[in-house]
DNA sequence: GTGAAAGCGCTAACAG
DNA sequence: CTGTTAGCGCTTTCAC
């Protein structure tokens, strides 16, 4: 409807060669006289010319966009890691297309079809649902963070943070700072990550002499402030004894640790706590949060790294990549 | 170069009609008897049929691509903009493209670029640099929260929220909670938003019978925590005498919060704090913050609203659109 | 070294 | 009601 950009062929007109021309230069492809590009060039800066993407990857069935799809952006953790993706793939000339599923399948199911005629060359896929739909199977696939289920004829690659020994980091520091008796706090989850933070810790306290047993493993149902504020609450009117507190995600151990200001728990006093993530919450505060930091920024770059290399050649690696994490100790602790 | 997915060929061949038919039934143009429909609709699904877009905006040359430049995805105000836009785009049968800056010119004008290179029909500019390139001058546009470059050439609206009435709101509160020497703490700032509550903020304090001075500016050269924390502290080393501090935006409330509360001044006992914007981590504390609501989800509505009528009519209507604020009175005031 | 031409998937006249 | 056809911007053989 609008006045149509500046094509090939307006330069071409323009340089008084073909568009043939115009498109070698344009790609490095082929012969041309340095003349000739010399022309070329000039009459494209002069144009304001851009390349219509659309049309190339049309004719060449190959397109330079990688779908990111990510459950909330709103969420600290992924928009980092969505953010350094952009920035990686657009440095080796990919651009990213967003998309935010809110955790909801539909909402999934509508962004894979807008994917799918956008004809994406490649997925990345943070913390997805994991129903990866048919239609998408032949396109490579790498998923951060959450283990996506195995299917052996797709081409899905996994980067996560090295959450299980980031767990055991914590309880080690926990039993350094002389806690004897402590508690792990964890949404139940469906997912792999918490889980996987949970039983590490579980057992490395276990073999430092502490098994966990229900009682000092609280369980919230949704990762929230709130809830972690109010069964840590509930805890200790209960009588609930601790010294020291392991949350699987920072947010938990902030809402747990208000929770024992408003008893009058001191922190770290009474009660030692590390989080895990390192949101920019975590160290704002009166009392900075002791926590393990993952790195986003690895995730993002590793993940970048291996689709990439998937779509150039073709082929599955089949990879696992583990990202290391480390412990920070701040003021909880 | 993978194989080419199904197209209008395909499920032509299948169904037994011509291609013309096909996207006939698609589009839901032009006659077709329903025999026909049902069959080519039963193919498509088999098939698991998905149009290429990028074919059909190259042939009709509007797409329904709308770019979203923002600044820093990992701030939770735009990350919330980003995300209703993003929604409220898909609902309308838009899809949206989402660019990262870093507040970065060069990062801009290459986002830009693919913006350009994917023929999008629209933009939604969130404080944005205000660099808009003259190619994509004459795509609607409507700009986010900061104030755009007033260009009579340009199709460009602008949604923000009403920024002015909240600062009113927040000494008005301060005054209210029994404030009598009211602070202001502020980054300096280049764009229109921290300037525009600064200003209305002073102005409601002078009318109020409590003038600003430069004593009682506290300007901050960043927005950052340490640095609200930094020079709060130094306030107080420095004999200054507050009781009331409206922050111009969260996170420096937040730190200045924490400085207070180091040098065991109490919030709100001896000093009110009031901030702006209403992020998260204002409610998630052990003394939730007071703080001038701002309403993302509405800031992206209208601008969806907006923007799509301006594509639609191909008419700017030169908008300037205000969206209420709400002052939130929690327990540091 | 360069141009002509075909065709990617799709829509929109135009014929019938 | 349906099919044929041109052409969107681009790349890529194939001639010259």
């Amino acid at each position: 409807m609008t006045k149509r950009p500046t094509s090939i062929k307006d330069i071409a007109r323009e340089a008084g060669v073909s568009i043939a021309t115009v498109s070698r230069v344009i790609n490095g492809k082929g012969r041309y006289s340095s003349e000739t590009e010399e022309r070329v060039r000039k009459v494209i800066r002069e144009l304001n010319y851009v390349q219509n993407s659309m049309a190339k990857t049309l004719k060449t069935n190959r397109s330079n966009l990688i779908g990111i799809v990510v459950p909330n952006i709103t969420n600290e953790f992924f928009s980092q890691i969505v953010q350094h993706t952009q920035l990686a793939l657009l440095k080796h000339g990919f651009a990213a297309f967003i998309c935010n599923t809110n955790e909801d399948r539909e909402l999934e199911h509508i962004q894979f079809n807008v994917l799918q005629s956008m004809n994406v060359a490649g997925l990345i896929y943070i913390s997805g649902l994991l129903s990866l739909p048919e239609s998408l199977m032949s396109i490579p696939t790498v998923c951060i963070d959450r283990k996506p289920i195995v299917d052996t004829m797709r081409n899905v690659s996994f980067v996560e943070s090295d959450n299980l020994q980031g767990a055991r980091l914590a309880m080690e520091h926990l039993v350094d700072r002389g806690c004897k008796r402590v508690a792990c706090l964890s949404p139940e989850d469906q997912f792999s990550t918490h889980n996987i933070r949970f039983d590490a810790f579980s057992k490395r306290a276990a073999e430092l002499g502490q098994p966990m047993d229900e009682r000092n493993h609280l369980i919230v149902s949704r990762v929230s402030y709130q809830d972690a504020f109010d069964i840590m609450t509930d805890f200790f009117e209960k009588g609930g004894k601790i010294d020291g507190l392991f949350a699987t995600t920072d947010w938990l151990a902030i809402g747990a640790i208000d929770a024992m200001k408003a008893k009058g728990i001191r922190v770290p006093g009474s009660v030692r706590v590390i989080g895990f993530g390192d949101i920019s919450s975590a160290s704002f505060r009166d009392v900075p949060l002791s926590t393990v930091r993952q790195y986003p920024e690895k995730l993002a770059d590793a993940s970048v790294e291996i689709l990439l290399e998937q779509i150039k050649t073709g082929h599955t690696k089949e990879e696992h990549t583990v990202i290391p994490v480390e412990l920070i100790q701040r003021q909880t602790t």
